[in-house]
DNA sequence: CAATTCCTGAGGTACGTAAATCAGAAACCA
DNA sequence: TGGTTTCTGATTTACGTACCTCAGGAATTG
């Protein structure tokens, strides 16, 4: 059987609330002692039960969800996910709250942040723009003792306590190395669309994407990034203006959503003459795989960035910090032959 | 706060033991009583306090994993795996015995299954070779008790409770898939390397690979598959002959290990010449990744496989039905750009 | 030397569940 | 009717940790 408080107590030839003392941080016991009951510890190489130690705890971990509105298939993909988060909260002790804001506001993001009540929450996590007043906002709740995780887009300039979502500048890359082979010696244009510059994964992907296709890829010259505000009307638009103004188009970057719009696009284009590199998995970006006018599909789990956030909110709610490894988000690419 | 044992009595209007006959699925109790527990337990929206029972029931789950001894990369990062789950026993419950055998050596694998004691174990994970000995051996254990979980490679004839790893057939044709974009119209031959037909998870690479090629990508034409025994050396040697005896190979796809050896035959041949997939992300295939010598790379996670072994043996022996969803094991595409 | 602070021991309760025992009550069979 | 079986209630102990109180010894201070 593993060893128990009460066996470093008998090793170590102290009382078990000295032990008790020394496992958990308090304060009374002399320097002499606390090492006698560690050297215990390493010798039986005891660990804390934290069944049993959550149990007499009885602690709970209220959390709050910042997430936007809109019809945003991935948006919607992630709020299920933390949905399905709210059902094991009996099993995690947590508590969850969504609070779901208009997107590409930052007003409204800040208006959500400042009415977070520190008596009541120990982490917040919120898909960010990237603007000073969201960025000055979570600094308010970080002064507050909240610790705050980014999902999905980062907030560089902010003391975020985590970034929970893939390297976007790396997401970039890869979709650069992919149209770079997809397009094997042949040259022209590459349209790349996005979303919003004030979001900072699109920026990342953008640049990462540009740094590969200049420096590593002979033959192909970047046309945009065409800004859309994830709409997918905005989005067919973009593309079909592109595409009647330079013919020698080869290949399409979409590095934000609104795929729905560059599927009817390409639709009306001749089907195959394009290599095309979304991201996200969604009903339409499977379509486009399987009908053969997407290529690949870059994907980031958000059920695995939810989860991951909860782990890291408690983990520095108790003081921990996270293992960095653990918490690393994969960048997926699918093609139509291993879509899950 | 949520509902406890207690409240579900009360609300009941029975005692505390008979909630606990009807929770625990113990005799003695009228149906009638049954249904009032469980309307309360709806009621209330009772959930079971895991910790709690984990720590009443002082259960472990005492396991055993047979893995392959041998230089093999991505064995040994699994083994390391393993390790690191028995690191993680105490908090989990588990009580990890690792076992190795030869490689390729059915009856090895028979020996040591055979003298699984069933009082002390209760749930058996191993990396098979698809043989009808080891199907014999595996279903003894399934008839004593024992769940038995196949990593990696499945036994597809045997009775195993499941399967921990990745969809090899989807594998192989995203290898395809891969391929036939990297080959972009260029025409000739796809030389497809595998270590020993008797893996089943070698088998079916293979088949979806040749699937795909066939009735997907035109112009290319699969040579082999040659086997090599996942071993470097015959693995250049295999890669030589057939460069020399098919000036035509465009391509190559190693389904197996003994990437070294590929690589050193690429590093004989012209740079850039072929397009190279491969299995398992390892040191050596990521120098390959590096230099540009290999294209892509196709992982699984032996982290996720082994964890999520543990889970499902786990909760087996519990008479649990594992998620189906949450234990599928992904196919991951690495290039250059996004290795973690 | 007395007073005070610091350190430690002893003992208890609590968390929510599992599992056991014992004693009645009700229902059944002979 | 007596005896048995089946169901249920009441009560207790245990799991390992957290956290509390109380008391007394040791060390330090004045």
């Amino acid at each position: 059987m593993r060893p128990t408080v009460h066996d470093i107590a008998a090793e170590a030839g102290v009382s078990l609330a000295t032990v008790d003392r020394v496992l958990n941080g308090r304060p009374g016991v002399r320097q002499q002692t606390v090492d006698k009951v560690e050297a215990a510890v390493a010798r039986l190489g005891y660990v804390r039960d934290v069944s049993a130690a959550n149990l007499a705890k009885g602690r709970v971990y209220p959390l709050v969800f910042v997430v936007p509105e809109g019809p945003n298939s991935f948006m919607r993909g992630l709020e299920a996910e933390i949905r399905a988060a709210m059902q094991r909260s009996p099993a995690e002790r947590t508590s969850i709250t969504i609070e779901t804001v208009p997107p590409f506001d930052p007003a409204a993001i800040v208006a959500v942040l400042d009415k977070v009540d520190a008596a009541k929450v120990t982490g917040v996590a919120l898909v960010a723009t990237d603007t000073p007043e969201v960025s000055a906002g979570v600094d308010r709740l970080v002064d507050k003792g909240i610790h705050v995780a980014t999902l999905v887009s980062d907030l560089p300039g902010s003391r975020r306590t985590h970034f929970c979502g893939i390297d976007n500048l790396a997401a970039g890359r890869t979709a650069a190395g992919l149209i770079g082979r997809f397009c094997a010696g042949r040259s022209g244009k590459v349209l790349v669309v996005a979303g919003s510059m004030a979001l900072s994964d699109h920026i990342d992907r953008a640049s990462g994407f540009a740094a590969v296709i200049t420096s590593e890829v002979t033959g192909l010259e970047i046309v945009g990034p065409v800004e859309t505000n994830d709409d997918a009307e905005r989005v067919r638009q973009a593309v079909d203006t592109a595409m009647a103004a330079n013919p020698d188009i080869v290949a399409i970057y979409n590095l934000g959503a609104g795929n729905r719009g560059l599927l009817e696009a390409l639709a009306d284009a001749d089907r195959g003459r394009y290599a095309v590199v979304v991201h996200e998995v969604t009903e339409v970006s499977r379509k486009g795989l399987a009908e053969g006018l997407f290529d690949a599909v870059i994907n980031q789990d958000c059920g695995h960035e939810v989860r991951s956030a909860i782990r890291v909110l408690k983990a520095r709610a108790d003081g921990l910090m996270p293992l960095k490894a653990q918490e690393r988000i994969r960048i997926d690419i699918f093609l139509k032959d291993n879509l899950p």
